[in-house]
RNA sequence: GGGCGGUUAGCUCAGUGGGAGAGCGCUUCGUUGACACCGAAGAGGUCACUGGUUCAAUCCCAGUAUCGCCCACCA
């Protein structure tokens, strides 16, 4: 298609330099003066938005969605960028592009953040009632969440905003509530009373991936159960769940206590009698070969409570405070600890010296809490089956994922995964859609369903988090309706995301996904093709970056300092698949003088009257420097072409650099400067053609990872409508599988490869 | 306790069985009408250590050291 030519039948506002005005870029690329008005073109001329009804072949990405807690991060911005060069690339080649918008509700943060807003004006949310409060965190969603929004418009995201979505609006959460019918129907939904991850300050139950192990300091003490020849020493890191022992427990085949084995001894402090019981789980080498059995506070000794037919005792409440009877009563577990073993010595029962002992201690992720193993009744999903058949789509490459060895942790995760607890005690979330009647009967509610009778009740509990993100891929295209956007967009192409959230969120999609939407077989019930992973975002030294050490970076600060462009190319140029990002100021700095050095190799070319050629220039004509710098651009198209499709957005940005700055500027740049100045003789006019001719497609290859100065310079140098739109330089076929065959097979406009050879 | 990855120029990192690289930083020079957010020239590395395979190893293999990440219900 001709450049110029009206692509999109929805011309563009020109109000940009155009004719006598070329000449006058300024000296300096002023990002501010481009990158606001730019974007509100794109966004107001449609631009961004996918017609499910085009004939073009699709390309879909949804959007990791942000929590609408806080403000997008450098985090973000890496995502993004290479999202949305993905994207525009694409919508470059031809394909109908849709990257999907949308953020996530993100249960405990947000409700801790509202809470802690509470708490600053002295009241909780019990103050308020769960109707206020959830009314409340609506109210503060509505203002964080448009800041959000407002960061990707600065970001240049190209998302679709007809098609923004949230976790808890009225579609998705009838996606979720139709799921989990499903899934109770099909028994792989159940509610049973596990030991499970409690958070004592957020009160709720966690998943496993919710906490966060360290190694602590703790000390181990040598407690000796019983009297004489019938005692017994326990070693144990937290004493004070003595209270609530029920038994102690030693190996079958162990010598040292196989007299002892079906007799009873007495527990210090309380004087209640328990059992010595034999089980295989205890290992005789570690410490005495003794194991004190807390069914209530342990995951271990539940299963050992549970295999022995043992009682359990509940000696702390849900804020991890003593609730047996005694002296210890009232005190927080910590309090308690030394307490204990203060009671204990008094008594001659410590035996040892306490020994200091590191072991791993699990942190709840959201606030830090040491997290207690707690007896409870919650809902899980029995993973098995739905893990087993999202680990085979990866198996036999109907998803794949980049870079490939990022797919063994995928399948340690998967293979052995234990049941996924999804009840939480908050009230901000999708509500359990489960009620309660008046005999214990349970009923799970399909959207829309009423409630099964008078007297019956809702479960107070909301799900997970990640339960509605889950769902996303396929949620926010409109299922469970048979929408058009499902039936072109589903399987999406592409997920781009970090690998932290691998298991959180990938492996959750696979399952639901491959559940969800099975009755399209097994190929195309994948919720992407392709997941390409990228890493963290670090300082210039690859650390963490985190606001204690004092080295983020925000991006709003780099895009009104650098300008967006300059942060996106700054990103893009440290991604290698599944690798951290280390990035500094300098890094920045160098990325804004590219796009300056891009600006006046343009204004050079507008001063010397170059243009985009309609036909190539003769053969014959061409000078040597002219062939020259003609196949290397032939070279370097194929090679960004290759890169894209690996994902291998550090070398992209690296060839495009260098054949930019080295070879188009500091080469063929200053050759040219001969023949441009003979005026208008042949030589000079082959010159000002081969010059638009390369800078033309130059701006193309670099306009997805730099979207706006690309577009401000082809605008002036072609006086077309948008890049976003002018044909990708490029091979136009996909070739990384990430779409359906019926798209790879379609090509769309002219092949618009490298003329010159 | 398992699994994975790194160790190359001052810093951050590419890289290949035979010639050691980039960006930034550094040194010297340059007020040539695209750009000083620039140009030209240049300094700087026993490619962690040890052994092996090979005509040849920074690159392949084994081991060591060290850093980092992920997973894990051993008190």
């Amino acid at each position: 298609m001709p450049a110029g030519g009206s692509l999109c039948g929805c011309p563009l506002d020109s109000a940009v330099v155009t004719g006598e005005d070329q000449a006058q870029l300024p000296p300096q690329y002023a990002p501010g003066n481009v990158e606001p008005r730019l974007y509100d073109r794109w966004e107001s001329s449609g631009l961004f938005t996918a017609d499910a009804k085009a004939s073009k072949p699709p390309f879909c990405i949804v959007i990791p969605p942000p929590n609408v807690t806080g403000s997008l991060h450098i985090g973000h911005a890496l995502d993004h960028t290479l999202i949305d060069a993905l994207v525009r690339r694409r919508r470059m080649q031809g394909y109908n592009a849709l990257w999907l918008p949308g953020m996530d509700h993100a249960g405990i943060a947000t409700q801790n953040v509202v809470e802690r807003e509470l708490a600053n004006e002295g009241l909780s949310r019990h103050d308020l009632g769960r109707e206020k409060f959830v009314e409340r965190v609506w109210q503060w969603k509505a203002e964080s969440g448009g800041k959000i929004l407002g960061q990707m418009r600065r970001l240049g995201d190209s998302v679709d905003w007809s098609r923004e979505r949230f976790t808890m609006d009225e579609g998705l959460s009838r996606a979720v509530q139709t799921i989990f019918k499903r899934l109770f129907d099909d028994g792989l939904i159940y509610r049973a009373e596990r030991i499970i991850n409690w958070c004592p300050r957020c009160l709720t139950a966690l998943s496993d991936i919710e906490v966060d192990h360290s190694d602590e300091d703790g000390e181990l003490v040598s407690i000796r159960y019983g009297e004489a020849e019938d005692s017994i020493v326990v070693a144990t890191t937290r004493a004070e769940t003595m209270l609530g022992d029920t038994a102690v427990a030693v190996h079958p085949d162990d010598p040292r206590y196989s007299h002892l084995v079906g007799r009873e001894i007495e527990l210090p402090l309380s004087g209640r009698r328990i059992p010595v019981v034999a089980d295989p789980h205890v290992d005789p080498q570690f410490g005495t070969g003794a194991v004190k059995v807390t069914p209530a506070h342990d995951p271990d000794d539940f299963e050992i409570g549970r295999r022995h037919g043992l009682p359990s005792r509940t000696i702390l409440n849900e804020r991890g405070v003593i609730t047996a009877k005694g002296p210890f009563e009232g005190l927080d577990r910590f309090e308690a600890r030394p307490a204990v073993v203060a009671a204990l010595r008094e008594q001659g029962r410590i035996v040892a010296e306490v020994r200091p002992y590191v072991h791993a201690v699990g942190h709840c992720m959201r606030c830090g809490t040491v997290v207690e193993p707690r007896l409870s009744l919650q809902w899980f999903v029995k993973v098995g089956p739905l893990a087993k058949v999202a680990g085979d789509a990866v198996r036999d490459g109907r998803v794949r994922i980049h870079p490939t060895d990022m797919a063994a942790r995928y399948f340690d995760w998967v293979d052995d995964m234990h049941d996924w607890c999804i009840s939480r005690q908050l009230w901000w979330g999708h509500r359990i859609p489960v009620w309660y009647g008046p005999d214990g009967q349970v009923s799970s509610v399909g959207p829309g369903e009423d409630p099964p009778g008078e007297g019956w009740y809702q479960d107070p509990d909301v799900l997970d988090t990640w339960f509605s993100s889950a769902l996303w891929p396929f949620s926010t295209l409109g299922w469970p309706d048979d929408t058009d956007d499902l039936r072109v967009f589903y399987p999406t192409s592409v997920l781009v995301t970090g690998y932290d959230i691998l298991f959180f969120w990938v492996a959750r999609m696979m399952m639901f996904g491959l559940y969800a939407m099975a009755d399209r077989g097994p190929i195309d019930a994948v919720p992407f093709r392709v997941v390409a992973l990228h890493g963290l975002v670090r300082d210039a030294h690859g650390k963490k970056m985190s606001k204690s050490r004092g080295n983020t970076v925000d991006p709003l600060d780099w895009i009104d300092r650098f300008g967006a462009d300059a942060t996106r190319f700054t990103l893009a140029r440290g991604a290698s698949p599944g690798s951290d990002v280390a990035i500094s100021e300098e890094w920045v700095t160098g990325a804004r003088n590219f796009c300056n050095k891009l600006w006046n190799a343009t204004r050079f070319a507008l001063l010397n009257g170059a243009r985009v050629p309609a036909a190539r220039p003769p053969r014959e004509a061409l000078s040597v420097a002219d062939r020259w710098i003609l196949s290397r651009l032939a070279a370097v198209t194929a090679d960004a072409d290759a890169l894209f499709e690996q994902f291998e957005f550090a070398k992209l940005c690296e060839a495009l650099y260098h054949f930019a700055w080295d070879e188009v500027c500091d080469w063929y740049l200053e050759l040219a400067k001969l023949p441009l100045s003979s005026g208008d003789s042949a030589a000079a006019r082959t010159t000002r053609d081969v010059l638009g001719y390369v800078l033309d497609r130059l701006l193309k290859l670099l306009h997805p990872v730099i979207p706006f100065v690309t577009e401000e310079l082809w605008v002036a140098l072609t006086g077309g409508d948008s890049i976003m739109i002018a044909p990708w330089p490029g091979s136009l076929a996909g070739g990384s599988g990430e779409s359906s065959p019926r798209a790879s097979t379609a090509s769309t406009g002219d092949a618009a490869g490298p003329a010159y050879h």
